[in-house]
Parts: structure tokens; C-alpha cells; sequence
DNA sequence: ATTGGTGCAAATCCTTTGCAATAGC
DNA sequence: GCTATTGCAAAGGATTTGCACCAAT
């Protein structure tokens, strides 16, 4: 695994000491992080860090490939930029799984042929539910 | 199929014109709509109502299963509650097309047993990309 | 030295909530 | 008549933006 350093230099991004931690906290949780999350995060290790820097890098990270976003209810979640994969989303209270699948691959090929939807490079799939804590 | 007012006397909701024009609105569209779209559309026809009260409807659709949400970049969007159906969803612009594939149904099973995430009955699986608009 | 990144503060977008008035049953 | 539903206004959460300063190359 290359470096934060290198992985930012390698996509024209300058490697600040924000974008270090933020990839560095991406990649050590297994659980997706919301913005305020990772704000939170970063804090508590002493960094100085506002708020919207944190939306700007996360941002700017995805476009790069080195992050993903999940949509769902509340906040988005941010994961690693590290290989594809699926994830299920609980409807009610927005926490991510991943889902280490590579049978959906067929299926997304089968959509892409039906409806032109070019598959994203990061996982393509998204199954919604309700989590273990959330259907009690 | 029901009239509108029997639909929602059917899960104790009362029939009011506003919720009455909400779901007509949803059935007769193929797309799905956001929140604010619904309100432009209700006030065109010459509807009084108030933007709370259009997400307060759509909320409470949802709960009864008349309508479903999709969960994507900007505003969410919010489609009929007929037959249970799966999505694709345009990560630039947030369209959302309907896929009437029941071969994900399989999937779906397989991700349960994985995860112990109950599927919805309404479209479990979303299908994440670039619709023909935003590749060019 | 240049230019991309950042903090700060303000603004914007989307959505929810409290409460008195209204309309469905 | 009783109570769910609404409109209005105000608040709330999440995210974006403008701009002057700072830091990575």
C-alpha cells in the first residue's frame, strides 16, 4: 500500500496534513464516516481543521478515486477509495455495510445494457433495509 | 386499481385534497419526483398548499407503503408504491430510472443471509452511475 | 514565488417542528 | 364534535461559497 503522500501526488493533489489524516481515518475504520464524523475525528487527535475543509476534501477525494460516497438517510458516508465493492444502507438509521460481493457484477452489467447507466468505478450496488438495531 | 380515497381510508389516513393530488401525481408520473417538484406541480394546477405539508404527505406515504423514497445526490426523490421494482440513480444529477428486473431478487436473498439486513418490500437494490445526460 | 488549500463567516439548500386554525370523519 | 391534518413561521441540519491568508511544491 503506497503512501497517503504518494497517493495525493500521484492525482495532482497537493498532500496536506488534512488530506493525510482524512485518508489515513478512511482507510483505518471499517464503517463509512459521515462529514461531521471525520471532523469530529480529526479534532480529538489535536488537528486544526474546519468543518467545510473537511466537505472539500472529502469531495475532492471521491473525485479522485481515493474515497466513495454512500447516499441515504441523513448525512452522506464516506469509505476508502481501496477496492469496489456493494454496500447495504439501513433505511432508518443510514448505517453502511459492505458487501465484499462479486456476483453483482452480473447483475450490473445486466443493468447497464437496459437502461445506458455506466457503472461506477466504486461499488455500484446498493441494497436498503432495515439493520439488526433498527428492526427491533 | 382504487380510487385515491380509498387507498388511504384503506390505512386509516384520512382523504384530503392534498393528499389525494400528491398521490395521483405520483402515479401518473414516470419519473420520480423530489419534494419541491411535487409542491411546483400541486401549485400549478392551483392547489393551496404548503411545502411542510408536502413533505409531511410524503413522509406518511411512504410509512404506508403508498409511495417509496430514493436516496441520492441533492433532494431525495420520491416515486409510486405499486409493484416493489429496483433503481438506477445518477450520481451527478440524482435522476432516478426504474428497473423492472426480478432477477435481483436473488441477489438481494443472497445479501440478506450475508447480513442479516431485511430487504424492503418496496425496490431493494440501487444501481449507482452516470446517466446519458451526464457522461457527455 | 506561485498557486492550491485552508480557515472563517456567511449563505444556501433541504427538511423538520410548534402551534393555532381548519377540515374530514 | 372530536381529532387528524394543515398552513404559517421559525428553527434545524447538512453542505456550499467568497475571500483573504497560509503552506506545499
Amino acid at each position: 500500500m503506497p503512501s497517503p503522500s504518494l497517493l495525493l501526488r500521484d492525482r495532482g493533489l497537493r498532500a496536506t496534513s488534512n488530506r493525510r489524516q482524512i485518508l489515513d481515518l478512511l482507510g483505518s475504520r471499517a464503517s463509512h464516516l459521515s462529514a461531521a464524523e471525520v471532523y469530529d475525528a480529526l479534532r480529538r487527535t489535536g488537528e486544526r481543521v474546519d468543518p467545510a475543509t473537511v466537505y472539500r476534501t472529502l469531495e475532492v477525494l471521491t473525485e479522485v478515486g481515493l474515497a466513495h460516497v454512500v447516499d441515504g438517510p441523513g448525512p452522506k458516508r464516506y469509505g476508502d477509495g481501496s477496492e469496489p465493492h456493494h454496500h447495504a444502507v439501513c433505511r432508518q438509521c443510514g448505517a453502511v455495510k459492505d458487501l465484499p460481493l462479486r456476483g453483482l457484477a452480473d447483475a450490473a452489467r445486466h443493468i447497464e445494457e437496459l437502461t445506458g447507466l455506466r457503472p461506477d468505478a466504486s461499488g455500484a450496488l446498493l441494497f436498503h433495509g432495515l439493520c439488526g438495531a433498527c428492526s427491533l
